[in-house]
RNA sequence: GGCUCCUUAGCUCAACUGGAUAGAGCAGCUGCCUUCUAAGCAGCAGGUUUCAGGUUCGAGUCCUGAAGGAGUCACCA
């Protein structure tokens, strides 16, 4: 916007006043001049031919010499094919380097008064934080920043699913098989340890089933449901969920405590509250080590019942409608989809009840009329079912709600599976790359002269930095492969790189004595203009990550500023400099520089050690 | 099987939303530290953008079809 705003505006008026055409604004190409040609920005005219029936070369030159005479800085033009590269002269990149240097806020836009909601993160209390959820923060985390960066008013928030038979299994087996242990007494962190007796849980009822797949009930239910020529192995792979639910005495024992839990029986709820504040004081270590935060929470226990009662006025205003057996549906076959049951027949909730209730609550307290949803890509289908539902809800927020859906996270080796221990726990990736990050440190660094603490924190931003920036540079829907050993790489396209550009500034304006001055009469560089002309993008990017909620853009775009500075570094002396001005000019070019890495990297929530 | 998403260099990813000769990093090979820090820079090599059609001045990008992969189609969350 602030780069080529002024050109657009000529060649709009420039088509006006020459040929009388209004030419819509947003059909104007203007991009980045390649690499191959003369001239720092390109007009692409091919669109105006049909428009003014002349010939390509003769409306170019018409347009250049247009631009040329005009007040908006082009020095000179050259045509090729359907493209006039324009080249802008040498103020035209010093007032926008002020412009830039003297606007604190560069990059953010002022208050709109939109208010946005974004969930992310939405744990199971049943078991600690893995990767995926890794990704889901990131995202989720670096979307609200963006969003607040472009004007919005952001509530950071999650849903804590601590409710259900999930639950109930991990409360089970610590009962069962605990001895009392606590997080103390084991040493560990509490969501590790509940994490822990959910594991021992299905271990447990695997032994139990597979006991159970020799007793004579086993072979009656075998001979009744098998397929056609369907090994025992296979059916009882298969069979598991309805042997749970039948046979399991496990699962008896389970649905009881699910039951007492909903009666609010004092010794399961005591139980659930002491499990749950393990788990969540081992979450809260786990968001404080990747640095992320929330400004409010919401549990599934205190929001399903709402979404009952939502769901029952629903059915008297005629929206939903009932069963013979009682249970309560939504019909979208209007829509193209097809019917969904919000209440079981014995008045319990499904997932989607929850979500209804929960979007109610948060508008309540809240007000945000927009909503962002940051959930896998699995459940696609589910977000726009439950869109829908609102809809008919007429709930004020309906028609803004957006389901933020990434791909999953492969490992080298395949699929992440709990089942068969493949999960990577996000505590131990973070020690992994905090192992690294000091190795490298040991190896390269040069922070030897710090105390110990500040080498530890430069430690942990650069480790977090590599392990963040290596998620965050996929674009979100792409389902990503996980390479352990890439994701503590610090050298090329990664977040130590762009450190590293931030951390050579700092080195250098440190050894600066209070330069600052103008720079009148400074012949800019073509490199010079080259990031000159990268900075000015920074606002479009932030404006297209905000648009399609892709941090990835941003991610991206400061590894490819932070490649141009670390080239200009290489090639140009800058406390060495010809004269004042051309000093004046650069450090002035990388305090922008620095600046705006600096912000943009804190948006995907990386910092930058002053030194490494 | 229906629907949705994905497929770009050996590997991991880009490509300014339809623009010019498809770019980076890693891995491999070659140079550059007495310099504002080499976690860096420069170079070599690596591509029929899965395939077949179509739309147009122009297609990795849009449309149709095919192949491969993933997800979903639960009274699980």
């Amino acid at each position: 916007m602030i780069s080529t705003k002024s050109i657009e505006t000529q060649v709009l008026s420039f088509l006006k006043s020459n040929y009388d055409v209004d030419f819509p604004s947003e059909k104007l190409i203007i991009n980045q001049t390649l690499k191959q040609f003369e001239g720092e920005y390109t007009v692409v005219i091919f669109p105006f031919v049909k428009m003014l029936k002349k010939d390509l070369a003769e409306i170019g030159k018409e347009l250049g010499d247009y631009l040329k005479d005009s007040d908006c800085k082009v020095k000179d033009y050259n045509l090729v094919k359907g493209f006039v590269n324009l080249e802008m002269d040498n103020d035209f990149w010093g007032s926008k380097l002020s412009d830039v240097a003297s606007n604190k806020s560069f990059g953010s836009k002022k208050k709109t008064g939109e208010k946005v909601l974004v969930e992310y993160s939405s744990p199971n209390t049943n078991k600690p934080l893995h990767l995926g959820h890794i990704r889901n923060i990131l995202l989720g985390w670096s979307c609200a920043h963006i969003l607040e960066a472009n004007g919005a008013e952001v509530v950071k928030t999650q849903i804590v699913n601590d409710r259900g038979v999930a639950i109930c299994k991990s409360m089970l087996s610590w009962e069962k098989f605990g001895n009392g242990e606590t997080p103390e007494s084991a040493g560990v962190k509490g969501d590790q340890l509940v994490g822990k007796y959910y594991v021992e849980f299905d271990k447990q009822l695997k032994e139990e089933y597979a006991e159970w797949q020799g007793s004579s009930d086993a072979q009656v239910v075998y001979d009744e449901r098998k397929k056609e020529k369907e090994e025992k192995e296979q059916f009882f792979k298969r069979y598991k969920n309805d042997y749970f639910n039948h046979y399991s005495e496990l699962g008896k024992e389970t649905r009881a405590m699910l039951l007492k839990w909903e009666d609010g029986d004092k010794h399961v709820k005591d139980l659930w509250n002491q499990m749950n504040s393990w788990v969540y004081s081992g979450f809260d270590d786990t968001y404080k080590s990747l640095g992320v935060d929330f400004d409010c929470m919401y549990y599934e226990s205190n929001t399903y019942l709402l979404g009952k009662e939502k769901v029952e006025g629903g059915l008297d205003a005629d929206i939903f409608y009932k069963e013979e057996d009682g249970s309560i549906w939504v019909d979208l076959e209007d829509v193209g989809m097809d019917k969904k049951i919000l209440l079981r027949a014995d008045g319990t909730s499904v997932y989607l009840t929850q979500d209804i209730g929960t979007s109610l609550i948060r508008y309540d307290d809240h007000k945000t009329e927009k909503m962002v949803y940051v959930v896998g890509d699995e459940q696609d289908y589910h977000f726009k079912v439950l869109f829908e539902v609102m809809k008919k809800l007429k709930a004020p927020f309906a028609d803004n709600l957006f389901h933020l859906s990434y791909g999953m996270i492969d490992l080298p080796t395949g699929k992440m599976k709990s089942r068969e221990g493949t999960v990577v726990d996000a505590d131990d990736l973070i020690a992994e790359v905090i192992a690294e990050a000091r190795k490298s440190a040991e190896e390269q660094g040069d922070i030897s002269e710090m105390s110990k603490e500040e080498q530890d924190e430069v430690i942990r931003r650069v480790a977090l930095g590599a392990l963040k920036f290596f998620i965050i540079k996929v674009a979100p829907k792409k389902r990503m492969i996980f390479d352990p050993k890439e994701s503590v790489d610090m050298q090329g396209q990664t977040g130590p790189y762009i450190q590293n550009a931030y951390v050579r500034i700092q080195g250098i304006l440190r050894k600066l004595d209070g330069v600052a001055g103008d720079f009148e009469g400074y012949e800019i560089l073509k490199i010079e203009k080259e990031l000159v002309r990268e900075i000015l993008e920074y606002p479009k990017v932030i404006n297209s990550a905000a648009k399609d909620l892709d941090p990835s853009l941003v991610a991206n775009y400061c590894y490819n500023l932070a490649k141009a500075f670390h080239k200009y570094y290489h090639d140009v002396r800058i406390l060495k400099s010809e004269t004042q001005e051309a000093k004046h000019f650069r450090v002035s070019l990388i305090k922008v520089v620095s600046d705006t890495l600096q912000k943009g990297m804190r948006l995907l929530g990386i910092e930058m050690p002053e030194r490494m």
